[in-house]
DNA sequence: GGATAGGTAAACAGATCGGTTTACTTATCA
DNA sequence: TGATAAGTAAACCGATCTGTTTACCTATCC
């Protein structure tokens, strides 16, 4: 017997299937029929494709579980994630730049939604570099965002290489330990 | 009088649109509208979409012109010209990623036209590096092209912020001056 | 001057898309 | 028991897509 009821079916196979044939290589009809639903269900829990679109990134909208580990090993940690997704054989990049750039419209709910996704993860960068006391931490925590979606972009072109994650992590060691250099540098005068 | 060939104008009409408004969003119809061209004669000159696909990215295939200038000098002017590329208005991500993105079959021939040239780029960073001395040209040149790819993923779902090159490019300078700092420990060893 | 190459314009074919509608079935619960 | 809510299956609509075909036009070259 499923435990999952109707609109978890089809939502989780929207997420199955958006993320792995993309968002416009799928119907509606694909949607349906992997969820093992009939059209006219799926259209009574979500209006129209689009909506289930902007369901399909928030249900990927997942909070990092906060941690007390050391911050810096929480940030390299996140890399770490990274390696692990691309050995997985199933990575097809990052959900919510593949929706950008599939749907194009920035006027859509999803472009914003992606706005909203990178921002949280800079966010989460940022306060960890706070608790390290960095300068910049603002900054810094920019540059590690921009060093993950590298990474992310890279290994989407490359099929998924993890040496891909290992670079950028090693790149976000050095602007890690450059940045401390430099915060106890102004700590010092 | 149009001094340009046919074919040049359905090319060229081909990349203003594909890239624009992405390639699944753009018809054959719209190209060869656009072109000025009937579809038949379009089709006389590539003779599939994907066929013009594969020409619209081998026509984004841009070797930099080499240079005399100062490598590291070159190097940081790669970000420069991202954040040019970003302020231009009329940015959307970089073509080889969005097609990979947009076509998904890794099979297909933009697949491997776009892993050309991410690696050419990246081997240009990495003749650059190996003139500066850098011990480890190959990994920072890796470096390099991740942080170039990490800011145009992230303009793009930001909508083209030219902060973002400024941002890589501090990253790239850190990351130099770390690898100089290394190499000259490593001579003096 | 007539064949040929290359072009236009437009209809057409077959598929797929998002979305709606119709007719029927099932289960719950007062 | 019988009304109501929720589901299925499948046909249907209009639009759009890649690609082909038909019929016609026009310049050039031998």
């Amino acid at each position: 017997m499923s435990t999952q009821t109707c609109v978890e079916r089809i939502l989780a196979a929207a997420d199955r299937l958006f993320y792995a044939k993309g968002i416009r290589a799928v119907g509606v009809d694909a949607v349906a029929a992997a969820a093992g639903v009939s059209k006219r269900t799926l259209y009574n829990h979500y209006p129209s494709k689009d909506a289930l679109i902007a369901a399909y990134l928030q249900g990927r909208f997942k909070h990092i579980a906060p941690s007390d580990a050391p911050a810096r090993e929480q940030i390299l940690g996140a890399f770490d994630r990274l390696e692990r997704m691309f050995a997985d054989g199933s990575f097809r990049g990052c959900p919510y730049v593949n929706a950008v750039t599939e749907i194009g419209d920035p006027r859509h709910v999803a472009a914003s939604i992606a706005v909203q996704f990178k921002e949280q993860r800079r966010l989460w960068f940022r306060a960890l570099l706070e608790r390290l006391g960095v300068k910049d931490a603002d900054a810094l925590a920019t540059q590690l965002q921009i060093l993950s979606e590298g990474a992310l972009s890279a290994a989407l072109v490359r099929g998924g290489d993890p040496a891909l994650a290992r670079s950028a992590r090693a790149a976000a060691e050095v602007l890690l330990d450059a940045a401390k250099v430099r915060s106890r540098k102004a700590r010092k005068e």
